[in-house]
RNA sequence: GGGGAGUUGGCGGAGCGGUCAAUCGCAACAGACUGUAAAUCUGUCGCCCCAGUGGCUACCAAGGUUCGAAUCCUUGACUCCCCA
């Protein structure tokens, strides 16, 4: 019987810290569940575990990816099964940590073995969302996918050109292919899921001190630094939380006081639909963090010692 | 001291006699999510309820005109700009 220990949960709850503590009491392993830490270079903004604050723990899928590379869920999934399997090849226990619900649910219930992305079609189908608004494509999802077309909402472009790229890629609907969706995780591996949360205005404020020590740590410096290497602004990670509005900021969108504020608003939204992401998922036990806490560290051992996880 | 502009729901900001509980944006709150997910999208958003072509209170304050006012008039308070 392998286990597989997951942290999750909202950002800035401590998982990552969590996550060593239970890595150098039970002899594991990180595997980083978290979409931007995989990219090379974002390091400040991520908030990734400096390497001589890991306690010599190995960490897998961090820096794994170019900035300008697209990694996906799809890939996460392949790459953190790898992970698993490597780290239970060498007698260890692999301990998840990250705060991305889709990421962990690709995983651990995996994804419909369809295509992936086509570039040109999602190209053709987004002209066509620009010409004749996004609703046409819903159109058309509904006429070769209707329960698609039930599920999708009628603006959501990204699933809609998704919806119809599997679809003209394989002449079947999406739906079609969920049945034959399974994780690429082995039947054997056991999951001990915990996940850590906090009460709102405190959570708020730890948001907000982290964002001032994004900036004091050089965030500013790092972007440069990465635009100066020839990372071109539309990267991928330079399109998500933090980076987005610091960009703006570099473009004089706004000043600097006023995009500290808006990191951290838009810190609070994430994590709030990362509560909402975790809270459907099951079997998860809930605990309170932060976890740097030594007594919420323990009560954590305690419940995965109790179902033999450890 | 003189001249001009303004005061609208948590904020910004439309509306300029009826169809206005008041466009829209933001925030807030609730939610969706099967290869971009730190992304993308949806709903609610004055108060009350038997939840409806329902009731009540509302657009700085007080009066007035009108069948009817956030919208017009008068006075007052406050804010901003220009000239002294």
């Amino acid at each position: 019987m392998k286990s597989l220990i997951a942290v999750l949960g909202p950002t800035a709850t401590g998982k990552s810290a969590l996550g060593i503590a239970l890595a150098e009491r039970f002899n594991g392993e990180i595997i980083n569940c978290d979409s931007t830490a995989v990219y090379r270079g974002f390091d400040i903004g991520t908030d990734k575990v400096p390497i001589d604050q890991r306690r010599g723990i190995a960490h897998h899928l961090i820096d794994i990816a170019d900035p300008t590379d697209e990694y996906t869920a799809a890939q996460f999934a392949r790459d953190a099964a790898a992970a698993v399997a490597d780290i239970h090849a060498r007698g260890k226990l692999p301990i998840l940590v990250g705060g991305t619900g889709f990421y962990y649910r690709a995983l651990t219930r995996g994804l419909f073995p369809g295509p992936g992305k086509d570039a040109r079609l999602r190209a053709r189908l987004e002209r066509i969302a620009e010409r004749k608004g996004v609703e046409t494509l819903h159109r058309m999802v509904s006429r070769v996918d209707p329960e698609s077309g039930a599920r999708i909402q009628a603006r959501d472009l990204k699933r809609l050109v998704r919806a119809l790229e599997v679809y003209f890629q394989t002449g079947k609907p999406l739906t079609r292919h969920f049945a034959e969706t399974v994780s690429p995780l082995p039947a054997d591996v056991r999951i001990g899921a915990v996940a850590l949360r906090m009460p709102a205005p405190w959570l708020a404020e730890r948001l907000a001190r982290r964002v001032d020590e994004q900036f004091e740590a050089g965030l500013i410096d790092e972007i440069h630094g990465l635009l100066a290497a020839g990372v071109p602004p539309e990267a991928r990670p330079f399109g998500g939380l933090v980076y987005r509005q610091a960009m703006e900021y570099l473009n004089r969108v706004r000043d600097e006081a006023s995009t500290r504020a808006l990191i951290a608003q838009e810190n609070r939204k994430y994590a709030r639909r990362q509560l909402i992401w975790f809270r459907k998922e099951p079997n998860l036990v809930w605990f309170d963090g932060p976890g740097t806490n030594a007594e919420v560290q323990d009560s954590v051992i305690r419940e995965l010692a109790a179902r033999d996880l450890l």
